[in-house]
This record gives structure tokens, C-alpha cells and sequence, in this order.
DNA sequence: GTCTATAAACGGATAGAC
DNA sequence: GTCTATCCGTTTATAGAC
């Protein structure tokens, strides 16, 4: 089967990644579709060509994107057979490093939410997205959970400390800047030593 | 001269923390000043009244209240005669008291920054309160640094440690609900064990 | 697959009566 | 000080040409 040039024909994810690009700048409900539209040099009608349900379908699929990426990893982090606090470590610099990498699908997850909830006749979604979001911080809990049994870490309070960790990581996408001072794997080494840390005293 | 009973007119700060309560539930692009309006029993046209300016108003009133209660006090306990870490843990209880508190002015500004970004022809007011946002990052740059001097807090990296402790408490916003298994003082004991000990091993 | 044109709804702001 | 009525710009979504 014959393959066209990618860069001629307008893809499903350059929208999506466009979508999540206005979205971080504008938030949900600034964002226009003749924004979105035009990053990919499209007008605004052109869209639903590819989305058929709007903005609204833009805003599930870029939320569904970013959750899928973070919770498959931490998952697979969680289910090895290291120490807790290996896996700990390994799992928030999952987390921070997926938000570096992609910024904007981050900033979806911590500031478009609400725009999620408020969304008309979507609660199957919505109740899916809820789930894998709750998921991941589960993740999070078990670990920790783990490594107070086996006694590597002191006790804490589980469910706001990681509240805490998971604050910590959605606020990066805020301040965060590529070509900053800090990358992202510096990022991560500091917020895992810091927790880790606050684990292990 | 005499004063009215207060429950019989509409004051500016009840408009106040009914905008802050419909920009958290909607955020500032999808509020609506009939919104605003019908939680102080008024209709849109009758806020013009009380902010002139209308809805770039309100955001702004709802930012500077939010940024003035928390920078006070935190400067406030900064200049004390006590150790860095007394002085950090009961920075940390202020701003967390603060966001239990006042969850909906905590959320605003975490929230609606974007929105007073994109305001036009408010140089002057964003300037303004952002100078005073990082002013109150300094606050805790400042008691870390004083920690490190001394000795009683291990060597970290000070920009990113406060960001994320910045990030934990605003995420406090988004989860915490007043009536819950954790008050705001259980949860500010909590953030100041968790920090505290991050930097003191 | 993308465009233009347009329908239909919404929301911020204003004017003027009371 | 609050209301009602209304203006006007904006935006989502659709229809149909190319």
C-alpha cells in the first residue's frame, strides 16, 4: 500500500497535539476551533471533518493521551521486583519525565479537568478518564504502602503524602521551561531524592 | 451614621467570594456574569454597579485578595528570631490554612493566572501581582536558604524544592474538602512533617 | 479533505426605567 | 441600587461547493 509524504497530509495527532497546544495557552473554554484549526493550517470547519463531535471529542481524546501515557508506565514500575524505594524513584521520574517531555498534554491533565466535569452527556467518559486517573494514584499508594510494611520507609500519612508528590509533579508543567537551567532528568533526580527523603528518615 | 443590617445589602465582598466560587466551579472563561449575579440574588447588569469594569474586574479583585492574605503573613513570619525551621513549618501552616480556608481564592490562584495573562490592557494590574506571586516565592527561597547557612537543613536544590512544596500546597485546592477525614491543620501538620524532613536528613 | 458561508446560540456590556 | 431590554461581537457547528 502506497504511503503518502506524512508531512502532506494533515494527521489525526498533529490536531491533537495542536488541540493540547492551544489548550495549555488558552484553556478549554478560551480555546476556539479556528485556534486549534490553524496551528495545522486548517480552518476551523476542517475539523470535524476528523473529529466529528468538536471540541469536546478534542478535549477527551488529549486528556485519554495523557493518561494512557503516564499510567502504563508506572504500571508496568509498580508490578517488578525491586525495593520499594527503587521503584519509587523509578516511577516519579516517569511521571516528571513525561511531563518535560510533553507539557501540554500535562497541563491538560491538571488544569482541564474541570472542564471535563462540566462537560453535557459525556459521563461515560468522563467516569472512564476518572478511573485511569485514579488508578495512577493508586500506583503511587501501593508502593509506598509497601516499602512502610517492609519497613524501608517511615510512616506517613499515604493518601496526602501522595497527594503531596502528585502536586509537586502536575505543578512542573506550570513553571517548567524547555532549554531552562534544568532538564528534565535533573528535574526528576531532584524529586525523587526529595522524596525519597522525606521517606527515609 | 447609621448602618444598615448587613444581610440586607448586597456587599462588594460578597460579590467577591460568589465570583471566586463560580470562577472555581467553571474557571474565568466559562463563568458567566449572570452566574456571579444569581448566587447574591442579582441579575448580570446590576454587578456593573459594584465593578464598573465587569469581569476583568472581578478576576482581578478575587486575584489580589488571594495573593495579599497569603503574602502578609508568610513575610510576616520570615523576619521572626527563630530557627529557619520553625519558621519554615509555620510558613508552610499558614499558606495551607489559608487554601483550606479559602478554597475557592486558593483555586484562583492556582487557576485563573492564564486567564489574567491573556486580559488586554491590564499591564499594570498583571505586573503588579505578579511581583507580589514571587515575592511570596522568595519568602520560602529565603528561610531555605537561611537553613541551608546554618546548617540545619541539608544542601537541596532551592528553586526546585519550593516549587514543589508550592505545587503540593496548591494541589491542597483541588482535593481537599472541608468536612473530610483530614481538617486544614491535620493536613498543614502533614506538609510540614513531610518538608521538614526532606531537608533535615 | 478542505473550503466558504451561514445558521443559531450565547454572553459581555450598556441604556434607561423605576 | 436593581431591573429589563437590547446591542453587538464571538463561536460552535452544519451545509454544500470544489
Amino acid at each position: 500500500m502506497p504511503r503518502k509524504p506524512a508531512e502532506l497530509t494533515v494527521q489525526r495527532d498533529d490536531i491533537l497535539v495542536a488541540a493540547a497546544g492551544v489548550f495549555q495557552e488558552r484553556g478549554y473554554q478560551g480555546a476556539t476551533m479556528a485556534d486549534i484549526a490553524s496551528r495545522v493550517n486548517l480552518t476551523a470547519g476542517s475539523l470535524y471533518h476528523h473529529f466529528p463531535a468538536g471540541k469536546r471529542d478534542l478535549l477527551l481524546a488529549v486528556l485519554n493521551t495523557s493518561i494512557d501515557r503516564v499510567l502504563a508506565e508506572v504500571e508496568e514500575i509498580l508490578e517488578e521486583s525491586a525495593t520499594a524505594s527503587d521503584r519509587l524513584r523509578r516511577m516519579i521520574a516517569s511521571h516528571v519525565i513525561n511531563v518535560t517531555s510533553n507539557v501540554s498534554f500535562g497541563a491538560a491533565m491538571v488544569f482541564e479537568i474541570r472542564a471535563l466535569l462540566d462537560l453535557q452527556d459525556a459521563e461515560e467518559d468522563r467516569d472512564r478518564f476518572l478511573k485511569r486517573r485514579d488508578a495512577f494514584e493508586h500506583c503511587f499508594r501501593k508502593v509506598i504502602e509497601q516499602g512502610i510494611k517492609s519497613g524501608e520507609f517511615r510512616q506517613v500519612d499515604v493518601p496526602v503524602f501522595v497527594k503531596a508528590m502528585l502536586g509537586a509533579h502536575n505543578w512542573i508543567s506550570v513553571w517548567y521551561r524547555p532549554g531552562g537551567r534544568l532538564s528534565g532528568q535533573a528535574i526528576s533526580q531532584q524529586m525523587g531524592d526529595m522524596f525519597l527523603h522525606a521517606l527515609t528518615c
